[in-house]
RNA sequence: GCCCAGUUGGCGGAAUUGGUAGACGCGCUGGUCUCAAACACCAGUAGGAAACUGUGCCGGUUCGACUCCGGCACUGGGUACCA
């Protein structure tokens, strides 16, 4: 009673104390009316200024709203476009979605919701808690990649692509009409493009060609194209899926397991680019990390293919197996060749004999997943075909073998084996007990029985003419041999394949394709945008077609087939930044105004997951459009940064189990009791009784044995071993301590829990970093962020929690620090609740205090250390409240630094100040070095391996005072008693080391 | 296995060019205010009684190393038979 008296008297008392503090509430609710309205942070298409492009990488829309993680990289970003401005940018900012995808789908087979529903109200959503934030984002430039006027542009490209080939000579795509015109007059053969394998047809041939046939071989140079291809297929989704939505085996979307399938499919020639996007990385301003992952993805390869002749009495005219090894001086070393499973001549060179054995194995690889392949790396399976291949050098016979760890899909489908000096051959050649010759020496003890010496490094032996020359000059020469008796040529492989992009999903953009006669055709450009039909089940149809053979009144519907699959997410998000730059024209998918001005991104922000998917296909997609000239650039963004994850820090309890000797023991009865009776062991205690501390384990006993008293028993107790571990919700724990009544509310089944301690009564509870996810109870909701501290605290501290790149647990005690901050920096420009600002002139420390502060906080936001600049902020303004400075010429600047970071208190601060316009519209202030220099110090000096602060003077540095640095060794002299030392070292004009 | 990033107090982290390591914040301890508490404010806070020792470990370069070089260990991320 008399608490609840008090409780309220003090709560009165915070009321009034609240109104003269910073009421974050009104003041940030007002500031972001007042920008929604002026539209204050729209950008324009011209401007005399000079532009910058701030993007994040935009979200998707999922349902279960933002978590803290998630506006990390917006606020930097945020921050980095507000500074531009005030350094007289004309900035585009904008953000959208990506809302296209799987979710919204599953959740629509689920409960026969259109995704188009659940994605609206995500967005909503989405938006809200955005808003609350405080983003200077333009919406007017809003996209979403579901919205038909934008998937228009999509599908417009897809055209494009359709209607292009990669012309190797002029290295770049061009449209397929100047491809048409070239078979017309001349035929195939002097054509040089990026396609499969084509024979060489004459123009007369070309125009003897059915309808069928020309289509066929146009696909086969077309940059997007229909063709049988292994794919990904997962069965639970019912789609296939590209290569980097496949992670260990399983879907990326949902853990599914994943199947190779031969399948007809839509893919993008993105190999066409390989060299391009591999050369282009080294001029980009991006990480290392996604640059190497780039690189290996793209996984360029030079070596040489090499022809082995097949012996065998069965096939009329010669055959040849060709391989593909970037180590043609181990020439010498080769003792078998293998085939992949799949390689075309696998049936041709089987003997009779072995038939049955290779058969079987065939079938085999065949029906081992992608998942047990990679679970069982190292389980060595192979058979061998009866057949040999002639050593083109020595013209032994070599057997040849069938293995799967060779790929069909990477080099030629076939290897030279060369055990000595490959890990992967030594290992099969071991399996099966093949001989090993060695023909490199290493210059170390190497024991060849134990392990393969790959190493490009060593003398050749016992390899004929190569005898004695160094790995890198043997495979020069080797090369030259192998091109002029035409065994083979160099050649240059990639690891990356060509992106396969139709999905058989129904939510995502309808692929522009119908068919006549087995043709494809795209859409004309004015019948986009091919609208998404409506289905009444948003799952394959009974035949295995996709969602949208479902749909019944297509346009066409009846007249011509249409193409089923849809799109892959990246798509829509393959292009965006463009449509960015001219967000309403619905004449084009970007104009040339637009482009020309904006270019592309100065600065992006994003998640590293995207390094090998989304990050390489939005430079593919730039080059294609930069190829025809829509576009004037060949890359998407300029600088790219990689925010870290904020990962959950999850809460535990550990519950023991309680049972009674003397009953039955059976699990039920005490899972029964503990029902009525959940027994919570606090963290420490639980780690003492696992190390078998003798009083924690008496601790633990005698609290049970008082429950078990309690409950009307009279009987032994135990305690039940394995305690389990629950996590807890994070929000009713503080600073580790659980609040032990919101616990026993959190669920009926512990209702009645029972608590063992620590001597003060708090519960400690355990930690652990994870992943924040809903399931880990570990989630922390920006909004209630916002709610309790304000939208520039959850900014400052996001922030202030460690440097930008670097992924970190998310803390939520450390945003008093900041929430005080805040207050400190109101009271700066208050007292009580009126405004004082004084108009005299600032002293010299205050101005310091300024101008080094404005030092840093630029020094900071260019080199993107927000951490330190909120640091750096808490620093001037602790320096100021002790000068007890108002004056405006320190905190009229100081209102314009902090705005970037925590602008809702900045524009108030400014509007107080007497300003009418945003602060956004004021100029960053310059540092004016003068106000820095330091009006006395110490020089340390470091003597006979000392260090002592030598003497203090008075005196300010300037140049003259650097070049009189003599007197200082004047000092040095004096101080040494008469002695010359060797040498004085003087960095930033001070003496820090003299060598006597 | 390979590639990339990292390892600093009780915790998050700072040190920008090789120049007084631990800024700033959290937490903790003590004090002021209060009947009491919360809030707020003030002081202290790497370890050690001290000499000294301290940036994952071993060695090197340097007058001087968290920073540069060589080797190792561990943690996180990416990748996976790419010939």
């Amino acid at each position: 009673m008399l608490t609840a008296k008090l409780f309220q008297i003090s709560y009165l008392r915070n009321l009034i104390f609240d109104k003269m503090e910073y009421n974050f509430r009104e003041v940030e609710k007002n500031w972001q009316a007042y920008w929604a309205k002026h539209k204050t942070f729209k950008a324009e298409n011209t401007s005399a200024k000079h532009k910058y492009f701030v993007l994040d990488m935009f979200p998707y829309p999922s349902g279960a709203g933002l978590h803290v993680g998630h506006p990390l990289g917006y606020i930097a970003s945020d921050i980095f476009a507000r500074y531009k401005r005030l350094k007289g940018f004309n900035v585009l900012h904008p953000m959208g979605y990506d809302s296209f995808g799987l979710p919204a789908e599953q959740y629509a087979i689920q409960t026969g919701q259109h995704p188009r529903i659940t994605t609206e109200n995500n967005i909503a959503r989405y938006r809200e808690q955005l808003d609350k934030i405080g983003f200077s984002f333009d919406w007017d430039r809003e996209v979403r990649t579901s919205d038909p006027q934008y998937y228009k542009w999509t599908q417009w490209i897809f055209i494009q692509l359709f209607n292009s080939w990669y012309n190797k000579q002029s290295n770049k795509a061009e449209q397929i009409e100047t491809l048409f015109s070239e078979f017309e007059a001349r035929g195939n053969a002097s054509v040089i493009a990026a396609c499969e394998e084509t024979k060489i047809f004459t123009n007369a041939d070309w125009t003897a060609f059915s309808d069928k046939e020309k289509s066929d071989i146009l696909l086969n140079y077309r940059l997007a194209f229909l063709s049988d291809t292994m794919v990904n297929w997962c069965p639970q989704l019912g789609t296939v899926l590209a290569n980097e939505e496949v992670k260990e085996g399983v879907s990326e979307r949902g853990g599914y397991p994943v199947e190779r399938k031969l399948m007809k499919q839509w893919s993008l020639r993105i190999t066409a680019y390989a060299d391009r996007l591999l050369t282009d990385i080294d001029a980009l301003d991006w990480t290392d990390s996604i640059k190497e992952a780039q690189r290996n993805w793209i996984g360029k390869s030079e070596g040489t293919s090499i022809k082995f002749k097949v012996e065998s009495e069965k096939l009329e005219e010669e055959s040849f197996i060709e391989v593909f090894t970037t180590r043609p001086d181990t020439i010498f070393g080769v003792s078998f060749v293998t085939l992949a499973p799949e390689h075309d001549l696998v049936k041709q060179v089987t003997t009779a004999d072995q038939k049955s054995a290779v058969e079987e194995y065939i079938t085999f690889a065949k029906n081992r997943s992608e998942r047990e392949r990679m679970a069982d790396v190292k389980k060595i399976t192979g058979v061998f075909t009866g057949s040999y291949a002639t050593h083109p050098f020595t013209g032994k016979q070599v057997p040849i073998w069938i293995g799967d760890y060779v790929l069909a899909g990477y080099g030629t489908g076939a290897v030279m084996a060369v055990p000595a000096h490959d890990s992967r051959d030594f290992a099969f050649a071991n399996h099966f007990g093949i001989d090993k010759k060695v023909i490199i020496l290493p210059a170390v003890d190497w024991d060849f029985a134990d392990k393969s010496y790959d190493e490009k490094e060593g003398k050749l032996v016992n390899s004929d003419f190569l005898d004695g020359l160094e790995v890198k000059a043997a495979i020069k020469k080797i090369i030259a041999v192998i091109e002029e008796r035409g065994l083979g040529k160099g050649k240059t492989n990639f690891r990356l394949r060509d992106a396969i992009f139709g999905r058989q999903r129904y939510w995502g953009e309808p692929i522009p394709v119908y068919y006549k006669n087995d043709i494809p055709y795209v859409l004309n450009e004015q019948e986009l945008p091919l609208l998404l039909p409506e289905v009444d089940k948003y799952l394959p149809t009974e035949t295995g077609e996709p969602p949208l053979a479902r749909a019944k009144d297509w346009k066409y519907k009846g007249e011509f087939e249409y193409e089923y699959s849809t799109m892959p997410g990246w798509a829509g998000s393959s292009w965006y930044f463009l449509r960015y730059m001219d967000a309403n024209n619905d004449k084009a998918f970007v104009s040339k105004n637009a482009v020309d001005y904006w270019q592309n991104v100065d600065l992006y922000i994003g998640g590293s997951e995207h390094a090998t998917g989304h990050l390489l296909y939005i430079r593919f997609w730039t080059k294609f459009l930069n190829d025809l000239g829509f576009i004037p650039v060949t890359e998407p963004a300029k600088k790219l940064i990689n925010q870290g994850m904020i990962q959950g820090v999850s809460a535990f309890v550990y519950r023991a189990f309680v049972f009674f000797p003397d009953e039955d023991k059976e699990k039920e009865n005490y899972i029964d009791y503990y029902r009525k009776n959940p027994v919570f062991i606090s963290k420490k205690i639980f780690e003492l009784s696992i190390n078998g501390d003798e009083s924690a384990k008496n601790k633990i006993f005698s609290a049970l044995q008082k429950i078990h008293k309690e409950a009307g028993f009279d009987s032994g107790i135990g305690l039940f071993q394995e305690k389990t571990a629950i996590h807890v919700d994070v929000n009713i724990v503080k600073n580790d301590v659980l609040d032990q009544s919101a616990f026993k509310n959190w669920r009926e089944e512990y209702k009645d829990a029972v608590f063992i301690t620590e001597e003060n009564g708090d519960y400690i509870c355990g930690s652990e970093v994870e992943k924040m996810s809903k399931s880990k109870w570990n989630v922390v909701s920006p909004d209630l962020m916002v709610e309790q501290y304000g939208a520039d605290c959850l900014r400052l501290y996001e922030m202030f929690l460690g440097p930008l790149e670097q992924s970190k647990p998310w803390n939520t005690s450390g945003i008093s620090g900041v929430s005080n901050f805040m207050r400190k920096l109101w009271r700066l420009y208050h007292n009580g609740d009126a405004v004082n600002i004084s108009d005299e002139p600032a002293t010299r420390p205050e101005l310091k205090t300024l101008h080094k502060t404005i030092k840093k906080i630029t020094e900071d936001i260019e080199r993107f250390s927000f951490n330190t600049s909120v640091s750096n902020f808490m620093i001037c303004v602790n320096e100021l409240t002790e000068f007890k400075c108002n004056k405006r010429e320190i905190l009229e600047p100081l209102a314009i630094i902090i705005s970037p970071y925590a602008p809702h208190i900045a524009e108030e601060l400014w509007n107080r100040l007497g300003h009418n316009e945003s602060v956004t519209y004021a100029e960053f202030p310059i540092c004016k070095e003068e106000y820095l220099v330091e009006s006395s110090f110490n020089y340390p000096v470091s003597f006979n391996g000392k260090t002592r602060f030598f003497q203090e003077y008075d005196r300010s540095l300037s140049k003259e005072d650097v070049e009189k640095e003599v007197l200082t060794l004047d000092q040095t002299h004096k101080y040494l008693e008469g002695k010359t030392p060797k040498k004085v070292i003087v960095v930033h004009n001070k003496i820090v080391n003299i060598v006597m």
